[in-house]
RNA sequence: GCCGGGGUGGCGGAACUGGCAGACGCUCGGGACUUAAAAUCCCGUGCCCGCGAGGGCGUCCGGGUUCGAUUCCCGGCCCCGGCACCA
């Protein structure tokens, strides 16, 4: 691959190449976990995980694509296990409210990265269970189900209560005596989660659990069920029903035989009588059946409400992420170990900084049972307690590779570091990345945990970056036969043999040149010779010119008598000039630029065909047909040839540079550096205008291009042209519009 | 369902701030050069009518604003991408 991407020619600094497999630079991933943990930003827990069956491994929510393995496209199922995970969750709302200073990354991005964290504003409100309801006995006294809501301003229609089949309650009546039917409903609920539930739509079902709880606000006796649709790893894994006006509710209850009871009028918005339900009523309204509240609008009551529940101890406002920490253990064996040893007498146990790497060990069995390789290790797993140098096991698990990425762009400031991850002066100097391009398909993983990640090295005092990125470019994939190559498709391209035809620097430019950067491309070579066939001409331009116009003593066209023909050319170099530097750098618009150099370069055969003294490639070894004796025509020549040869130089550095030497350059072009326009010169002269009778162009005439407006206006009412559609007609209206825009309005 | 981006020739795509729609490239056709071919150079290539000069139509559809709309506004259709029973 290294070899491939030096043939086709990418600038790359090799001399600070890191491998984020080795242990120089996957101890400092080490480094950095011992500091979350200490800053309680890495934590262990046992929860419910994304499972991919065939890489045996854990997959984090961000890998989970619709319902399958990232990586290899297998359903995924769930398991239970413990994990080590990293609180990203603490920079929810910063990196939320930061999306909004990034201007210079696509709103594409920062949509689906606002929709991930999914930031909702709600009250979490207690239904306390109902003393002496059955299967009271089995949770402590006082207990009670805590929801999380949207919508406090309906809870006076809030007439049952749904948990999700995880919820612990559910767990714990499961086992109460007799309890068959309901651990079997259960148990079929969670066997339906993911796939499920990802694949199409599942029948909202659910089950009574037979326990019965309180609305606090109508102190009314409400059943507490258990529905298939709630999730358990959302808000508090448990709602209110409030089937009035939520249709997931509102379908639930009627399926059920529920009492539904409407809270909010729509009377007033709608213009339906209340009673008319066919559906869930979310839309604004004035509150009804509500006591105290009833008659405020909506909005109002909500914030009404949340205070009284705060008031009375049963409820408060909060703000609930859709976004979960970033469970990273993983069961393979490339990635970095996590260093903390388990012993029997300190429990867990961070390995002391000043031990680390701890290192992955060479050989390792792949077993294919699904836990880690590294746990059939001895010499790996069994060591001493940091603590009491007692005998005790190393975690097995390692990193997510996500994590070498996560801050490889601050290593590269300082690649060879042996004592910090990176020199924090180092990192200020150099960062944040100022341009940063990749796949669309980062937006919600690498984009977002490098985010994190950025904050966590700032919160460290190692950086004062937030943002690891300026300006981000999403490059679009490039298909063959409408799918992403891959060898085991076999749908793959071989540059080097496109290479072996038409050179690298053809190929580098036609990718370029064939769309937009930010486009998806289907693959074809259709048009590569074509590009091929531009860096010929380039280079016959210059080959045959350079007798001419290259050396020394020729002086620039500035002061010159320049006839019409060469102010022409001289116009058009400066104007592509402008075009090209503008479409670099603030567009990256890198098919317009080269579109642009093609234009000069046919613009500059025509101009060499005009002169009659120069038959341009007429044939290979053609030169110059007569002796150039216009010192206007050999300096504008000069002058844009020379920038065009610097302009390719980005595209085809070596042969520009060789270009250069023929024009007689000692220096390379480097020192030449990127040509300039001078703006008088590209805006210049003539221009036509159109002229518009009644909406249509009839005409067109040159001007200067200062005329003044009432001048146009004199102008485009005497050309010839214009006279003739004029002829017995009235003129309304001539309207001329930033000095050079005619229309001209006839009865 | 929600959010984002689109819809322009045979194809990839241009069109900057509302001002010659289709730049540039590919494809195809013609010419020059050549004994011939390749290469190269030049010309043509949105659709329709016309021998021609020329004329008409044309940027998803329907309206609107404007002297003028691919561009701005309203309504609709379609496509792509992301999220999705998130309470």
């Amino acid at each position: 691959m290294k070899g491939q991407l030096q043939r086709i020619g990418i600038s790359y600094a090799w001399e600070r190449e890191i491998a984020t497999c080795l242990p120089e630079y996957y101890r400092w991933n080490q480094w950095l976990f011992l500091k979350m943990l200490e800053r309680d930003l890495a934590y262990r827990k046992r929860s419910n995980v994304n499972w991919c069956p065939s890489c045996n491994t854990v997959l984090a929510n961000e890998q989970v694509v619709d319902g399958a393995c990232w990586r290899c496209g297998t359903a995924v199922t769930t398991r239970e296990l413990e994990q080590w995970v990293l609180r990203i969750t603490h920079y929810a709302d910063e990196l939320l409210e930061s999306a909004a200073d990034l201007p210079g990354w696509p709103d594409k991005v920062l949509t689906m990265q606002r929709n991930w964290i999914g930031r909702s504003e709600g009250a979490r409100v207690r239904f306390p269970l109902a003393e002496g309801s059955t299967g009271f006995d089995e949770v402590p006294p006082g207990s009670a189900i805590e929801v999380f809501t949207t919508r406090i301003d309906t809870i006076y229609g809030a007439t049952f209560v749904l948990l999700a089949p995880e919820h612990p309650l559910v767990q714990v009546w499961s086992e109460a005596p007799g309890a068959e039917d309901f651990r079997r409903n259960m148990q079929r609920f969670q066997a339906q989660d993911r796939s499920g539930r990802m694949t199409g739509e599942i029948e909202k079902e659910g089950f009574d659990t037979g326990r019965t709880a309180t609305n606090p606000f109508t102190n009314a006796p409400v059943p507490v069920w258990v529905a298939n649709f709630v999730l358990g790893e959302y808000g508090t894994g448990a709602v209110m029903g409030v089937p009035a006006h939520d249709q997931r509710d509102f379908e639930f209850a009627t399926k059920y035989h529920l009492p539904i009871v409407r809270v909010v009028s729509a009377a007033a918005a709608d213009g339906k009588a209340d009673d008319e339900m066919s559906e869930a009523w979310d839309g604004p309204g004035v509150l009804v059946a509500s006591g105290e509240f009833t008659g405020l609008p909506a909005g109002d009551a909500m914030a009404r409400m949340s205070e009284a529940a705060e008031a009375r101890g049963i409820g408060e406002r909060t703000v609930q992420y859709r976004l979960k920490d970033w469970g990273i253990s993983r069961q393979r064996y490339w990635g970095t170990p996590i260093p903390v040893v388990y012993c029997d007498k300190c429990g867990m146990v961070p390995v002391p900084s000043d031990s680390l790497p701890v290192l992955l060990p060479k050989i390792a069995e792949f077993s294919g049972r699904g836990d880690s390789p590294l746990a059939q290790i001895p010499e790996f797993v069994n060591t001493t307690c940091p603590d009491c140098e007692g005998p005790a096991r190393r975690e097995t698990d390692t990193m997510d590779t996500f994590v070498d990425s996560s801050w490889y762009f601050f290593r590269f400031c300082d690649p060879k570091n042996a004592e910090l991850p990176f020199e924090p002066d180092t990192v200020g100097y150099w960062g944040p990345v100022d341009f940063y391009s990749g796949g669309v398909e980062h937006a919600i993983l690498h984009l977002i945990y490098s985010r994190f990640f950025a904050r966590v090295f700032r919160d460290l005092g190692m950086t004062t970056i937030s943002e690891p990125f300026t300006r981000l470019l999403t490059q679009g994939m490039v298909l063959k036969d409408g799918q992403v190559m891959s060898k085991s498709k076999g749908n793959v391209v071989d540059p080097d043999d496109m290479i072996q035809q038409f050179g690298a620097d053809a190929l580098r430019l036609y990718v370029m040149f064939v769309a937009p950067p930010e486009k998806e491309i289907e693959w074809t070579d259709a048009g590569l010779e074509g590009s091929w066939r531009f860096l010929s001409r380039v280079w016959r331009l210059v080959d045959q010119l350079s007798e001419t116009i290259g050396g020394e003593g020729i002086p620039g066209p500035d002061g010159l008598d320049l006839n019409d023909a060469e102010r022409a050319m001289r116009r058009k170099t400066h104007d592509t000039i402008r075009r090209v530097t503008a479409d670099l750098d603030p567009r990256v618009h890198l098919n317009t630029a080269v579109s642009g150099l093609m234009e000069l370069v046919n613009e500059l055969y025509a101009f060499c065909g005009r002169t009659e003294c120069l038959r341009i490639g007429q044939h290979p070894d053609a030169s110059p047909v007569g002796t150039l004796e216009r010192a206007g025509t050999i300096a504008v020549l000069k002058e844009s040839v020379e920038a065009l040869v610097r302009m390719i130089s980005p595209f085809t550095p070596h042969m520009a540079e060789e270009l250069w030497e023929m024009l007689g350059h000692k220096e390379g072009i480097t020192a030449a550096g990127w040509p300039e326009f001078s703006d008088a010169v590209a805006k210049s002269e003539e221009i036509v205008v159109p002229v518009q009778i009644n909406g249509k162009v009839r005409a067109r005439i040159t001007v200067a291009a200062d005329t003044a407006e009432d001048r146009l206006r004199e102008l485009a009412l005497a050309d010839a042209q214009v006279a003739k559609h004029l002829e017995g007609k009235t003129v309304k209206k001539v309207v001329v519009a930033a000095g050079r825009l005619v229309s001209i309005v006839v009865s």
